[in-house]
RNA sequence: GGUGAGGUUCCCGAGUGGCCAAAGGGAACAGACUGUAAAUCUGUCGGCGUCGCCUUCGAAGGUUCGAAUCCUUCUCUCACCA
């Protein structure tokens, strides 16, 4: 049964290219009752996803939820060959095991969001690994290398006489033939992927197939509100992440930044944005209490409703009661650390790996960010007689319960 | 293959013989202010039970009373030429 929400698909979208061919699309679909294969595709080298990918994903979601197919492309050929020019990191050769492996990673983590039963998973090692050497050069047969310099990235490295590798030239060709393929009608992709994803259109025809139509997606800002959000820098929102972290994480974003993930990363429609926004304007609510709301629609995404009002239970209890989270980690502290049922502050701070040097820990101390059961500590030769039970606390959100 | 420039503490980047655990910025961490906001301000930011000592400036040797700084070899990166 397919029945489209236009509105649901279009948000928070960077481009639809052509617009009317993808209106078109979907309503065909809709009225002969065909779905349309939606296909994306994924890198196997880094199994974490992060809010960041889910903005695509969710976009995937939002096509499965209307009755289309969504296929979940895994580049595990691509993968396997690796990236000669050896510049990016991202880019190192796997194994056939560790493709597999990074896979179901992917699999447990996605279905979080897509829903499993609508949810073709592809690998295009499937169709390139048997492709002989005459296949491959009908392939690059069918593009030529000024279209290929379009690319923006290209264009600069050849006028500014940097190298590019042949192989770079066959990536997009490859994930194009993907598309050829698996006879895709849509192609999502991050923004970034535009020029790729174009060349899929383009082979399409060249092979006889009517050419799929791109949308891409904006990058998600990170948790810092610069960059992107992305595992190197930190600044990310995993989706595996503890529900407490995960609130923890989105209440720390700013205000700003805040309606960027209302629009990418929830459904809530968006009449109720607006109405959010003017009420914020007004005055009638406080901008807290609208991202409580981000944070329990985020965090309920991952796991339920129900662990999410935990989530902003604790959230309170630690930072706007400033009491102790229920379940905390505990410590056991070895006998022989202590002399005569005394230890040194400095010593338990590291031994519960809450500071990773003596010098960490006092500098910690002498900050004034140190405390036991709500007791500020500021002399880092302090010596305390076994706290047994004790809260050690650092910071605004490092606890650890001392257990003997 | 040739020529040139360079590899500095998490990152960028100053430092060309002692005043260097190494400027400055960023990140991070603590504190203040708050809504755990953001922004801002303050402090810290190699190790050591720490007013002193130890280990760091691509690697290994060497010169020197003393080396991130000078020399030799090696190694890697980048740029230009071919």
């Amino acid at each position: 049964m397919i029945k489209n929400d236009p509105e649901l698909l279009k948000r928070g979208i960077e481009e639809v290219l052509p617009e009317e061919d993808f209106d078109k699309k979907i309503q065909n679909s809709e009225s002969k009752q065909k779905p349309l294969i939606i296909k994306a595709g994924f890198d196997p080298t880094a199994p974490d996803i992060h809010l960041g990918h889910t903005v695509l994903i969710r976009k995937m979601r939002h096509f499965q939820q209307m009755g289309h197919t969504v296929v979940f492309l895994i580049g595990d050929f691509t993968a396997m060959i690796g990236d000669p020019t050896g510049k990016s990191e991202t880019r190192k050769k796997l194994s056939r095991e560790e493709v597999l492996i990074n896979a179901e990673t992917y699999k447990k983590q996605v279905f979080k969001i897509l829903d499993p039963a609508k949810t073709v998973i592809e690998f295009n090692s499937r169709w390139c690994s048997g492709m002989d050497f005459a296949d491959v050069l009908e392939l690059t047969s069918h593009y030529n290398v000024a279209r290929m310099l379009e690319r923006d990235d290209f264009s600069k490295r050849y006028k500014s006489g940097k190298s590019i590798s042949i192989i770079e030239f066959m990536y997009p060709l490859v994930q194009g033939y993907d598309s050829v393929a698996l006879k895709a009608d849509v192609e999502l992709g991050g923004t970034d992927q535009k020029f790729n994803l174009l060349v899929g259109r383009d082979l399409q025809r060249e092979y006889g197939l009517e050419p799929q139509t791109i949308m891409t997606l904006p990058l998600l800002v990170g948790l810092d509100g610069v960059q992107k959000m992305s595992k190197s820098l930190g600044n990310y929102i995993g989706i595996d992440e503890k529900p407490a972290d995960i609130f923890g994480k989105v209440m720390s974003i700013s205000d700003e930044l805040m309606f960027t993930y209302f629009n990418l990363v929830t459904d809530i429609p968006f009449a109720e944005i607006e109405e959010i926004k003017r009420s914020l304007k007004e005055g009638t609510v406080h901008p807290r209490d609208v991202k409580v709301r981000l944070a329990k629609d985020i965090c309920s995404q991952f796991y339920d409703e129900d662990i999410a009002n935990e989530a902003e239970q604790q959230f309170n209890t630690v930072f706007v009661k400033k009491d102790v989270p229920d379940d905390i980690a505990e410590f056991k502290l070895p006998e022989n650390e202590t002399t005569n049922g005394k230890i040194w502050i400095v010593k338990l701070l590291v031994l519960s790996s809450l500071a990773k040097s003596n010098g960490e820990a006092r500098r910690l101390i002498q900050g004034g960010g140190v405390s036991i059961d709500g007791d500020k500590i500021s002399d880092p030769d302090f010596e305390l007689t076994v706290p047994c039970s004790s809260i050690l606390k650092v910071g605004k959100r490092r606890f650890i319960k001392v257990v003997c």
